[in-house]
DNA sequence: GAATCCGCGTCCGAAAACGGCCAGACCCTC
DNA sequence: GAGGGTCTGGCCGTTTTCGGACGCGGATTC
C-alpha cells in the first residue's frame, strides 16, 4: 500500500489530493504559509485522484452536485461517525452544529461536533462547509472562512450575502 | 517493503522468524497459548528467513556459536544500545543486569536494563539469555526460565545443574 | 448584544505504576 | 564469624492513568 498525492488548481486556490489504498485519504489547501510538501516515498498520480479531480472540477463548474468516490478518512471512532453524518448534508442545505449533534443522537454533544468538524480530512467532498453556527454565521473553516463562504455560494446556499 | 515470516522446528519448541526490508525483526515462541498468527499482508519465506533458519539449526547442532546476519530489531534509543550490548556476550558467558548496566556507562541502571532484556525482539540471537540476576538466578524469560536454561545448557554456560 | 455556564471529545503534560535489579542492613543458623 | 535467607529503599526507562485545558456551540440570563 504506498501513498499518491496530485495538484488541482480551482476557484478557492490550489488543492492537494492525497490517496492511499484505493481510497481517498485527505484533500489540502495551499495555505500561503506552509505549503504543501509531499512526504518522500508519495508518488504523484494515481487513478483514484484522477477521478476526484474530474468531480472537483465538476462541481466547481456546477455540473455536478455529488461526489461517487471511495473515501478512508482516517480518525477516531467519534469523528468517523460525525464525518459520516455529514455526507447525509444535501448539496445547498447547511444546518447547525447543534442540530448535527442531535441527528447523531446526542443533543448535547454540539461543541465535540465542531471540533471533529474541524479536523475533517477530506472537505469539499464531505461538506463539513454546510454546518453553519445556530444564528447562521459562518463559525469556522479549515481553510479560512472567505473560502467556507465562497463555497456556500457556489451552492447558492447564502440567503443573504 | 513487504513483511516476510516462516516456522521452524527446534529443540526448545517451534519458533516463528519474521523479517522485512531484507533484515531479521523478530523470533517468537510458540507459546502454548495464543500461538503465531501472520498478520494478513505477511508472506511466507524469503531470503533472510532462509539464513536465519539455517543458522539456527547449526547453533542447535552445536556446529555454530555466533550468528552472522543482518538484525533490525525496533525499539527505543535505550534499548537499541541495551540490545547492541547484549551482543557482546560471549557464547558460554553469563554477566548479571548489574554488570550490563556497568557496561552501558550507567551502573544503577541494572532495573531498567532489564526491562530492556525483556523486550528484546530476536532472542537467541541477540543473547539475552547470557543475563542473569547478580547472584546466578536466572530470574526471567520471555518464552519462560525453562528455556533460557536449556539454551544455557546448550552452551554449557551451567556450572551447577 | 454580552456575559455566564454547561456540555462534549481530544490533546497534552505530569504523575504514578510497573518490571527479567541490586546493594545494604538484619537475622538466623552452624 | 562466616554463609544463607529475607526485607528495604533506591535507581532507571517505559507504559498507563489522570486531570486540566481547549475548541468551528448553544441555551439562558441580564
Amino acid at each position: 500500500m504506498s501513498w499518491w498525492y496530485s495538484n488541482l488548481a480551482s476557484p478557492i486556490g490550489e488543492l492537494s489530493l492525497i490517496a492511499e489504498g484505493g481510497v481517498l485519504r485527505e484533500i489540502r489547501f495551499e495555505n500561503d504559509e506552509r505549503d504543501f510538501e509531499p512526504d518522500p516515498g508519495w508518488r504523484p498520480g494515481g487513478r483514484v485522484l484522477d477521478r476526484t479531480a474530474r468531480q472537483l472540477d465538476a462541481y466547481f463548474d456546477r455540473r455536478q452536485r455529488t461526489f461517487e468516490l471511495p473515501l478512508g478518512p482516517l480518525g477516531t471512532d467519534f469523528q468517523l461517525r460525525v464525518w459520516e453524518e455529514l455526507q447525509g448534508i444535501a448539496y445547498g442545505e447547511t444546518i447547525s452544529y447543534g442540530e448535527l449533534a442531535r441527528r447523531l443522537g446526542d443533543p448535547q454533544a454540539s461543541r465535540a461536533v465542531g471540533s471533529a468538524n474541524g479536523r475533517n480530512p477530506i472537505p469539499i467532498v464531505i461538506p463539513c462547509h454546510r454546518v453553519v453556527g445556530h444564528d447562521g454565521r459562518l463559525t469556522g473553516f479549515g481553510g479560512g472562512i472567505e473560502i467556507k463562504q465562497q463555497l456556500l455560494e457556489l451552492e447558492s446556499a447564502l440567503l443573504w450575502s
